[in-house]
DNA sequence: GCTGCTTATTGACGCAGGTCAACATTCGCC
DNA sequence: GGCGAATGTTGACCTGCGTCAATAAGCAGC
């Protein structure tokens, strides 16, 4: 199994969308969220020189699948991206979701093999960043391969922080924990904490909670009737942060 | 805060230990599981040079804690170790447990601060492998860059599994998952696969588990009367090691 | 616009596993 | 070896969330 170019569905006219092909690492504004501060001008060009652009995935449409090659991992330009595992017994577990400026598929380095899927939930566009020539950029460039390291750290922490949620929380600390990781990731990129529109289904919401829908559906309705939030369907507007945080039981 | 020397107990006499403080990475016998295979003689010699071998942690001492400085990453030689992270409200999780041959701390990386806390759950000993040693090594010696990429890739898949195990599964499902975990890693070390002491508590099997220590005792009890299990408190010998793989839903 | 399909909400009810409590066993230490 | 503390087991009871079911609201295709 090979799916080392991004799958496409050709049937599809070759439309003339938004996203700008031209874009390069040089010049992209989420360059400050995907790459390490200290690169110099050359070895951003370096890098661009082996990251590949391609036309933007389609709601829906994988960007890789369990079992397929490991052949490259993958930056978020623009849409939402969740990763799933299909377990033996043919249950999906949702292991993230990820937002523009974040790295995904580096879970299939340790047996050049994806160990999860990732499907687009909006229509999304990738820089696809070949492992190989990563790997061989990383020994000349210092700050490139400890910039790697620390990001699979990060994917390290980031599990370990969900493995708590899992193992420890109550129905509504998940829910809280949940829209507080989104409000700070949408921060980051200089949207509204506040205000924003989630881009996963309440299904996935709750598998990757480990929650039945009837229960994230349940606590966006006990949340609002608290005046916490302001829940329209995809909508949601964070009227009291303090309050959130309490119920995700953070400082 | 910085432990980058393993704490150590000096009211302890200098006990003269079995422990063999001149194993090296050319002779250890557990090279096979913590090195890469395609290391030559003279780059495992220079890892050799980097690593630091110390006195054996003593059960209940920790190897680092949460908000310590990162320094090291750490392979175990001997004995076990859990890892854990404290939650603002005070509540512990259990992240994961390290057997000789394993690599630990390296959750650490992304924000030169430990993520969790190691404690030793026996008489451990440890190599100490300073990262920015190990950076600069990994620079030149391709194979070794790539083994720790491997490595931390690695850890990330385990807490995904970790992940859909507290998200999906029942209490049988979860204690069946585990036992079979310590199996398939002592039959590794070339150990029964069958016939092990578990060297952690029910407290920190529960806690790693998602689940109470009535709830573990019950499954214990349970799996003994089904004969899958033989229990004599820390002492278990698997009978029937496909019951146990039906009970974990694996194939 | 209408039609059928997917996704979300809400209610009634049951159960796996949590909680509390009593007791048993093991372990560290003098 | 004996004593106290820590750890493990078992039972009775309770509760948060899952399950099932009915209904409502979005949404794509025509």
């Amino acid at each position: 199994m090979n799916t080392r170019l991004i799958e496409l569905n050709d049937d599809l006219p070759v439309q003339q969308c938004s996203h700008d092909y031209q874009t390069n690492c040089g010049n992209c504004r989420l360059s400050s969220i995907c790459l390490p501060f200290a690169l110099e001008t050359s070895e951003v060009d370096a890098l661009d020189r082996i990251i590949q652009r391609s036309r933007p995935l389609q709601k829906g449409q994988h960007l890789y699948r369990e079992s397929d090659d490991f052949q490259s991992v993958y930056a978020v330009r623009s849409g939402t991206l969740k990763a799933y595992r299909t377990t033996d017994d043919g249950r999906e577990q949702v292991t993230g979701f990820y937002f523009p400026g974040e790295i995904l598929g580096m879970d299939g380095i340790s047996n050049n093999t994806h160990a999860s899927s990732a499907k687009a939930l909006e229509t999304a566009a990738v820089c696809e960043i070949p492992f190989t020539s990563l790997e061989k950029l990383s020994a000349v460039i210092p700050h490139l391969q400890r910039h790697f390291f620390q990001l699979m750290s990060r994917e390290i922490a980031e599990d370990q922080q969900l493995i708590t949620l899992l193992s420890k929380s109550s129905a509504d600390e998940r829910v809280a924990a949940l829209l507080l990781s989104v409000s700070t990731r949408n921060a980051r990129r200089k949207l509204s904490a506040t205000k924003f529109r989630l881009s996963m289904s309440r299904v996935d919401i709750g598998n990757y909670l480990g929650l039945t829908v009837e229960t994230v559906s349940r606590v966006f309705s006990r949340m609002q009737k608290l005046e916490v939030l302001k829940v329209d369907n995809k909508e949601i507007e964070v009227l009291d942060v303090d309050a959130l945080r309490d119920m995700a039981n953070v400082s």
